[in-house]
This record gives C-alpha cells, sequence and structure tokens, in this order.
DNA sequence: AGCACGCCGACT
DNA sequence: GTCGGCGTGCTC
C-alpha cells in the first residue's frame, strides 16, 4: 500500500496550533507529492496553508481530512531544511510555522480571501441583488451591507457557501515570448502567398528562419521595427507562437561586469586559504575563524576559497551585515563568478528578492551572498559557509525566531560536512573564547596587504576642552585636522552614534523633559520638520514654543544628534560640503547608494553619519576619521556595551588612509581611561579580550554563563509587575540551584507604545531542563496572553538587554 | 489566529 | 421574544 498521510504544519502562530497534522492524500495528488511542499488544508471551518514535512503510511488518528490541494509543484523545502526548521522552533522556542515563514522568502506566503458564494438565488432581496450578476462576493465588501445572520441563513438554506481561497501571494514574472515553430516547407508557403507589398513580413521571414531560440516578442518588434499586428499574421499561418515565459526581475540586469582574475596571495592569505582548501578537500565540518585587521585581505580569500567550491561542483554561502551590503561589496562577487552569483539584501522588493531565490532553488547558480537570512538558502551540495564581519550585532533576528545566523551556519555545515569560516577583525568575545579553547580554528591574519601602517589614533579628553573653555562640539585638535584635510582637499569622515538634533529638549526654569506619550524616553528633535519624535514608537509632535508647563521660554536643546553636528560644521567650516548620512537622509530606496557616490566622486568634503558608515566604505580620499562621541555607546545598560564600543572604535579606524595617503583618527571621549577607549586606540585585540574576558568571569556573564532574557509586558503597570514576579518565582522553584535568576525589574526602556515591560533574566552553565519550564510558564499564561494582550517573550541567548 | 457555539443583557 | 456582546474551546 502507498503512503497517503500527510504530516503537516498549519500557517496558525499560535500555542495551541504549534503541532504536527495528519491529513489523508487524495488519489489525484497521491502522485507528485513530496515532503516541503505547500498544501492547501481545511481547518475547522477554513481553509488555509500548510507545509507537508513528511509522508507516512499511518496516523495516531482516524476520521482524518483530506488535503485540498498542492501549492508547488516542486518542494520548497529541502529534506535539510525540514529538519532545520523543526530545530530552529526548538531552539529558540518559536512555532514551527514561523521558522518555515522565516527561512522563506516573503513571496511565498500564503494569502488569503474569504468571499461568499452564491449557489442559487437567495430568497433575502438585499442579499441577492447585492452578487449584481457576479457568483462571489469579497467577506469584507459583504459585512458592509448586510449583517451576519443574514448570510447564515442563507448559508443554512444552501444558497451559498463561504469560499475560503488560498493562493502564493508572489507572482512568477512572465512575458510574451515567441518561437519557431513552423517547418521550413510551411514558411515557403507562406511567402509564396505574399503580396509583394508586405516588406515587413519577408523581413519577419528572414528573422525567424535564422532564428532557433525564444525571444521576447518586444526585442522582435523592435529589432524589425513592426507591430504585434503583422508580427500576428505568421503566428495565424502556424509559422510561430506566442506563450508566456518567465523571466527574473534582475536587479543587476544592466550592469555588465568585467571578470576579475584571482590575485595574488600574500603569505597570511595564502596560508589561510590553504587550511580553509585542506578543509573543503577532506569534507570536513570545521569551524574558522579568521581573524584579520581591516585591510588583511580576507575578502580575496573568501574569493579564492569560493572558486574551489564551485570547481568541486558545490555551491557556497556568503553573508554580509546589511549595512555593508554595498554596491562596491556585490560588485567584487559578480566580478568574479558572473551569473553564477545570486544576491539577497533588503533593498530588493519582494519579487526581487523571490527571484533571486528562485535562481538557488533551481540551482541555476552556487554563490548567494546576501544578509542573515540567506544563510537558509535551499542549496543542496553546500561546500562552504563564510560569515564575514561575524561580531555584527544584526546576524542575530530581534523576533520570532530570535535565531543567530552564526548557531545557524555550524548547523547547515554540520549536515553538509562543509567548513564555516567567521571573519572579523574584532571577533565577538564568545567567539574568540571558543576559537582559543579549540572548538573552532583560529586562523591569525595580522598584516594588511599594501603594508600600510593603521592610522593613528589620539584621544581627545572632552572634559579638558571643557575647562579651556571650548564648549562646542569640536575638540580644538579635531577642528584643526578638519581643517587641515580641507586645505589638502582631502576628505573627512565624521561619526556620530546618534541621529536627529537634540538628544533631549530641557525646559532650564523648571527642569521639564518633554517625553513620548507612549514610551518611557525622551523626545529626540528634529530640526528638519520641526518636530519632535520617539525613535521608538513614531509618535511625533510640534515643537513647543515655550515650556509646556511653566510657559517659560527658556527651553533648551540637549545632547547633540547629527542634525546638530551638520549645523555645527556648516557653521565653523562654512566652505566644507558635508553628506549627512542617517535612518532620516537614507529612508529612500537607493538614497544610500546615492549619497555614498556622490562622496566617493569628491562632491563632498565631509561625510558624516550614524553606525551606518562605520562598515565596509574605502575612499582612497579619507585621511581623517573623527569619532565626535565615544561615550555614546559606553553608558547603555548592557554588559556588551564595551564590547561593543571597542568594535566600533576599531572598525570606524580602518575607515582612515587604506590606500597610499597617511591616516589619522581623532575619538572624542569623556572617559578616555576606559580600556576599550584605550586599547582600541592601540589596536590591541587580544589586551582588550583578557580584560573583558575577567570583568564576565567576575560578573557572571557569557561567555562563562549562558543568558536568557524573559520580557513581561501588559497595558498596565500592575499586572506585569505581578506576571514577572510570579515568573520568577516558578524558575527559582523549577531551575536547578546553580541557575542564577536576576530580577524582575523594569526594562531599561520602562515603557514602549503603551505598554509596560519588566524583565527577569537567568544566568546558567547547563539547565537541561530550562526550556521545558519555560514552555509551561508559556502554557500557564496562555489565558492571560489572549484576553488581556499580555506577552511574555523568551529570547535565549539574547545579543541586545533593551 | 479564526471561527462556532452558547450564555447573558438590551432592545423592538 | 430577538439581536448582538464576548467568553470558551477546537482546529488532523
Amino acid at each position: 500500500m502507498t503512503d497517503r498521510i500527510a504530516k503537516v504544519v498549519v500557517d496558525v502562530p499560535a500555542q495551541e496550533t504549534n503541532k504536527i497534522y495528519d491529513y489523508l492524500i487524495p488519489d489525484q495528488l497521491l502522485d507528485g507529492l513530496v515532503p516541503g511542499m505547500r498544501v492547501v488544508v481545511p481547518f475547522g471551518p477554513r481553509t488555509i496553508m500548510g507545509y507537508v514535512l513528511a509522508i507516512h503510511n499511518h496516523s495516531e488518528r482516524d476520521n482524518l481530512k483530506e488535503l485540498a490541494n498542492v501549492l508547488d509543484v516542486q518542494p520548497i523545502l529541502t529534506e535539510e531544511l525540514i529538519e532545520l526548521g523543526k530545530w530552529l522552533s526548538e531552539e529558540t522556542m518559536s512555532y514551527y510555522i514561523s521558522s518555515f515563514q522565516a527561512m522563506l522568502p516573503q513571496a511565498l506566503k500564503a494569502s488569503y480571501k474569504k468571499s461568499l458564494h452564491r449557489l442559487a438565488p437567495i430568497e433575502q432581496d438585499a442579499l441577492n441583488t447585492l452578487f449584481d450578476g457576479r457568483d462571489y462576493i469579497d467577506a469584507l465588501e459583504l459585512l458592509e451591507h448586510v449583517s451576519l445572520r443574514q448570510i447564515n441563513e442563507a448559508i443554512k438554506r444552501g444558497e451559498a457557501e463561504w469560499d475560503y481561497e488560498v493562493a502564493s501571494k508572489g507572482k512568477v514574472k512572465t512575458i510574451q515570448m515567441v518561437k519557431k515553430v513552423g517547418t521550413l516547407d510551411q514558411f515557403d508557403q507562406y511567402l509564396a502567398d505574399l503580396s509583394r507589398q508586405s516588406k515587413k513580413q519577408f523581413q519577419l521571414v528572414d528573422y525567424f528562419l535564422g532564428l532557433e531560440e525564444a525571444v521576447p516578442v518586444k526585442e522582435v518588434l523592435e529589432q524589425n521595427k513592426t507591430t504585434k499586428q503583422t508580427l500576428s499574421k505568421l503566428e495565424i499561418a502556424g509559422c510561430i507562437t506566442f506563450f508566456q515565459g518567465e523571466v527574473y526581475r534582475d536587479p543587476h540586469q544592466a550592469d555588465r561586469f568585467t571578470r576579475s582574475a584571482p590575485l595574488p596571495l600574500k603569505p597570511q592569505q595564502k596560508q589561510a586559504l590553504d587550511k580553509i582548501n585542506q578543509a573543503l578537500t577532506a569534507i570536513k565540518n570545521d569551524v574558522f575563524l579568521l581573524h584579520g585587521v581591516t585591510g588583511s585581505g580576507k575578502t580575496e580569500v573568501y574569493l579564492q576559497a569560493i572558486d574551489t567550491v564551485i570547481r568541486d561542483g558545490k555551491q557556497a554561502i556568503v553573508l554580509v551585515p546589511e549595512i555593508s551590503l554595498t554596491p562596491m561589496m556585490v560588485d567584487r562577487f559578480k566580478q568574479r563568478f558572473g551569473d553564477a552569483v545570486a544576491v539577497m539584501h533588503s533593498a530588493l522588493s519582494k519579487g526581487e528578492r523571490f527571484d533571486e531565490w528562485r535562481k538557488v532553488h533551481r540551482h541555476e547558480v552556487s554563490v548567494v551572498v546576501g544578509a542573515r537570512s540567506a544563510i537558509f538558502a535551499p542549496f543542496d551540495r553546500l561546500g562552504l559557509i563564510i560569515i564575514d564581519e561575524e561580531h555584527e550585532s544584526s546576524y542575530k533576528q530581534e523576533d520570532h525566531p530570535r535565531y543567530h545566523v552564526r548557531e545557524v551556519a555550524i548547523k547547515r555545515g554540520e549536515y553538509h560536512q562543509c567548513p564555516v569560516v567567521l571573519g572579523s577583525a574584532t571577533p565577538n568575545l564568545e567567539t574568540y573564547a571558543r576559537a582559543k579553547k579549540g572548538v573552532f580554528t583560529l586562523i591569525d591574519m595580522p598584516d594588511r596587504i599594501n603594508d600600510s601602517v593603521m592610522p593613528a589614533v589620539s584621544i581627545q579628553d572632552m572634559r579638558e576642552e571643557l575647562h579651556l573653555g571650548n564648549r562646542s562640539m569640536f575638540s580644538g585638535a579635531l577642528k584643526e585636522a578638519i581643517q587641515a584635510r580641507m586645505d589638502r582637499k582631502e576628505q573627512i569622515v565624521l561619526f556620530l552614534n546618534r541621529r536627529g538634533y537634540s538628544t533631549f529638549v530641557m525646559c532650564r526654569d523648571c527642569g521639564y523633559v518633554s517625553e513620548c506619550p507612549n514610551c518611557d524616553i525622551s523626545l529626540t528633535y528634529h530640526q528638519r520638520h520641526d518636530q519632535l519624535k520617539c525613535h521608538y514608537c513614531h509618535h511625533q509632535e510640534p515643537m513647543p514654543k515655550t515650556c509646556p508647563t511653566c510657559e517659560s521660554d527658556s527651553i533648551r536643546f540637549f545632547g547633540t544628534g547629527t542634525e546638530k553636528v551638520e549645523e555645527a560644521l556648516n557653521q565653523t567650516f562654512p566652505e566644507a560640503r558635508v553628506i549627512r548620512m542617517d535612518v532620516d537622509t537614507t529612508r529612500k530606496k537607493g538614497a544610500h547608494e546615492r549619497l555614498l557616490k556622490q562622496f566617493d566622486n569628491h562632491q563632498a568634503d565631509i561625510l558624516l553619519g550614524t553606525q551606518m558608515i562605520a562598515k565596509g566604505l574605502d575612499f582612497p580620499k579619507v585621511t581623517l576619521v573623527g569619532v565626535l562621541a565615544a561615550d555614546g555607546l559606553l553608558n547603555l545598560p548592557d554588559f556588551r556595551a564595551s564590547e561593543r564600543t571597542f568594535q566600533l572604535l576599531t572598525q570606524v579606524s580602518g575607515r582612515a588612509g587604506r590606500h597610499d595617503l597617511l591616516g589619522e583618527v581623532i575619538v572624542q571621549t569623556y572617559t578616555p581611561e576606559h580600556y576599550s577607549v584605550e586599547l582600541a586606540q592601540a589596536y590591541d585585540y587580544q589586551a582588550f579580550f583578557n580584560q573583558e574576558m575577567a570583568l564576565r568571569k567576575a560578573y557572571q556573564y557569557p561567555p562563562y554563563y549562558f543568558l536568557t532574557l524573559i520580557t513581561i509586558s501588559h497595558e498596565q503597570l500592575l499586572k506585569t509587575e505581578e506576571v514577572a514576579r510570579t515568573v520568577v518565582k516558578l524558575l527559582r522553584k523549577h531551575l536547578s540551584d546553580e541557575a542564577i535568576i536576576l530580577g524582575p525589574s523594569p526594562s531599561p526602556i520602562e515603557r514602549i507604545k503603551g505598554r509596560y515591560r519588566y524583565q527577569c533574566m537567568i544566568k546558567y552553565k547547563d539547565e537541561p531542563n530550562q526550556k521545558a519550564v519555560l514552555k509551561k510558564i508559556i502554557e500557564h499564561y496562555e489565558p492571560l496572553k489572549r484576553k488581556e494582550n499580555l506577552s511574555i517573550q523568551i529570547d535565549l541567548n539574547p545579543q541586545q538587554l533593551m
């Protein structure tokens, strides 16, 4: 007997439905249905989408319903990805459906349409006339006009029924194509019948006789300067045929890339490549940490390792942080591997993303370069996974499933027995610790390939500047350095980790600070629109002219954002051309690229920006990098603050003097004696690692302890507190005595979007019970979750403690 | 998450 | 008496 039970995960993201359902496979679908396909299934009174995880020959239950339909011709998940999805759900405590959705492009999500289907004339006149010649009415439209009762009565009388339509969201783009189908005889016959005036027809016959493959109709018309009407004559004669052909929305279509050849390698690059190649030939799933300073030539090592992989007939995934997925980076891969590369990043439209994904799915490419989600590329012969800038926080997904791409990469590496390469100048502390322990293989690349030295970093103590009477945001040294670059026609990059104009607005008379009504956070002034904005819930309000409480007019801006720096730059250096780059100036599609190109063409002298300019940029004429306030990150309530500061300062310094001109870095700070500032100045990763590890050990943080962060939120403060307290109590009771449970305490931002937030943290070394306990707690609060909109979020190995 | 069922108060 | 509010339970 054939297997006819499909094991299905249904598209309902809820605790109670987070299980695998059994369906009977009807005869007509039996042929060709395989695991990994999307299906349409009846679920209660409606019809929804689901993923087939397996096909079995028996079920624990009887009275199974039948599958309604199949949405795919080919499976969209491989056996490996099905297992990976299940693992991901368990690992992150997410629903199965959420994991599978996260692994696939948006375009493969289901779209649902509910409508009323008229089967016979309806007694109820109002309802009947509403149909007005149609047989289906959309449910939303329907309910605007008639009551549910009337509809239900019609259904009961058998005059109508609900119809649930399930379709895939994304569309495959097609264009009209034409190809030759006629025989030579047919063409001859056609020519014989033509009148001598039909010049275009003769031309077209000629054209098609010399053509073997299909061509877009548009192209034929353009090339022959004719019209569809004329072309159709040949179709009627049976010489050619029209059809809809699939095409890719290719965002890089217009670009022609000159292919690049592998560059000669320096000894340290050769050594690194050799080690990776060894693992490639041995088919071993080693994890390498490529610790190489900025400019050490990591990318060329990646490129050449991938080359080996491709020549073996295998495939490679390259992950880069979203922010550094710049055209420059993409071009480098396109130049080396041409059409063998698919690119996936968030700047693509949903359709474009879908098409890049389909290239991978059909194995038309061997390399994917992309941001986080590209780790799920449906390759079947994976030979290598590379994660560049592995310390980047964007590799952790911050909503369900809360996965870290590094862990997924290692999992896939195990399955395919392929190496994973993590690259960084400032590795994540946990990664480096694993490398030192020998879990990962450490490869050092300490030298810059062009033998240039790292730029000198000088620290400016802003407290001293203040004592000297300098109340501006530029230290004397920075001001001088900027002026010098301006005089020499060189370029400058300035970095400030805060957008907007001011960080907060305060009344000098009464101390009033404008705060967001929904979030416990002060509002940021944005000069451009003269508005106060909340960066968390996007609330905005006009800037008050006088203090709302005491009506004094001494309401002032405090703190500094990029807008204010821009203004100050224009005042201090009136001749300087400044480009400001932050979320506010790059919101529009393509703005990011445009601004960078402008700067590259030296249409500006100063590039001023937030985090987004810290990575991957490489401009030959930049000889000065200024960090306006290194303390911005340092004072955040997060145990990783020092690490982030060190990483940021090092990354930013790497932007200066990468070429023949000597670079200089100036870091302004109020805490010059902080070790992450001092050691970044000395480019001493080792010392930083040692010092930070000692602190992590003393304060019981990763990598010495694992963390779990639980955030409870609710509209009422009291309820939030109460639940948080109970959660902690339950954890204390059910976890081992070795687990350290902190809290509950208000989250660093106690209220966001009108909801109070409390958190507690578990620090542990080995807690095999933890997930089961957490699951129990979640289940216990399930009713309250539905009834009062309570939310309990669990983040295993959190990267952000906010 | 929907959706049905069922129980209660507010109306013609 | 009927309409519609929402609390409860189920979905192979």
